[in-house]
DNA sequence: GCTTGACCTGGAGTGCATTCCAGGTGCCAA
DNA sequence: TTGGCACCTGGAATGCACTCCAGGTCAAGC
């Protein structure tokens, strides 16, 4: 019998809440989730594993309406793996452009602090 | 007499529309822009300047409240430059946590980009 | 048997940052 | 004098990603 985790299990493991779980499941970000006798939903190490991606790929700014169609992809099998990795290139190519962005826009901040502090060093 | 600026020639300076530049003035983001006899907007080269630190703060995700109390200390006088301090080295420094965070998780997903490009090779 | 805690559902509400709109003014060029 | 364009106002609407809620179920422990 496969190991299955149980909604609480998965937020804490991944910091997310209970709510924002069903809610990527309703948005389609997750495959079809099984589910105990009681109706509770039951996780198993293939959720858990899609979960991390998309909570790597939602951490880094991916919209919801994105992996989605990501997810529809993995629900469609192996031969979405082009598509797929057309999504993923995309996506981490825009990341390492945001990423020098952000670099480039700390680069003016850094010198707007020491330029602050070149005012409070004189007024000593 | 000074140079100023159209809300045109600033928006377009700076990528933002001009509905942007007017809801920054209502937020508190600048500080009181100047108006010509018509009642336009007049921006001068102080104005461009701050909007330039704001555009740069808004652009690395500092929410619009924070960059209101940076604006509110400008408005303040340059005794409060300890305070701005404070707020840009706050900041600077979530920055420099933020910019590690995105590449680690870019390094997840450029492991699974490996992982599909490994899946397509041995397909062929 | 009864409470407690974890979970269920559908749907409403929230917060943030814009973005849009309707109805107007001022000025320049044809 | 008539467009057309850039701009003005207050206020409403939008999009996104959650987040909350009311009213219920289920299994375990006292």
């Amino acid at each position: 019998m496969e190991t299955a985790y149980t909604p609480g299990e998965v937020a804490a493991r991944f910091g997310l809440t209970l709510d924002t779980l069903r809610y990527y499941e309703r948005e389609g970000l997750l495959t079809e989730v099984e589910r105990a006798p009681s109706g509770h939903r039951r996780y198993r190490a293939s959720d858990v594993e899609l979960l991390d991606l998309v909570r790597c790929l939602r951490d880094t700014d991916m919209p919801i309406a994105r992996l989605r169609e990501f997810a529809e992809l993995v629900r469609e099998g192996d031969r979405t793996i082009p598509d797929r990795l057309e999504i993923l290139t995309a996506h981490d190519q825009a990341l390492t452009e945001r990423i020098a962005e952000l670099r480039l826009r700390q680069e003016v901040i850094q010198h707007k602090i020491a330029y602050y502090e070149g005012v409070l060093g004189e007024a000593e």
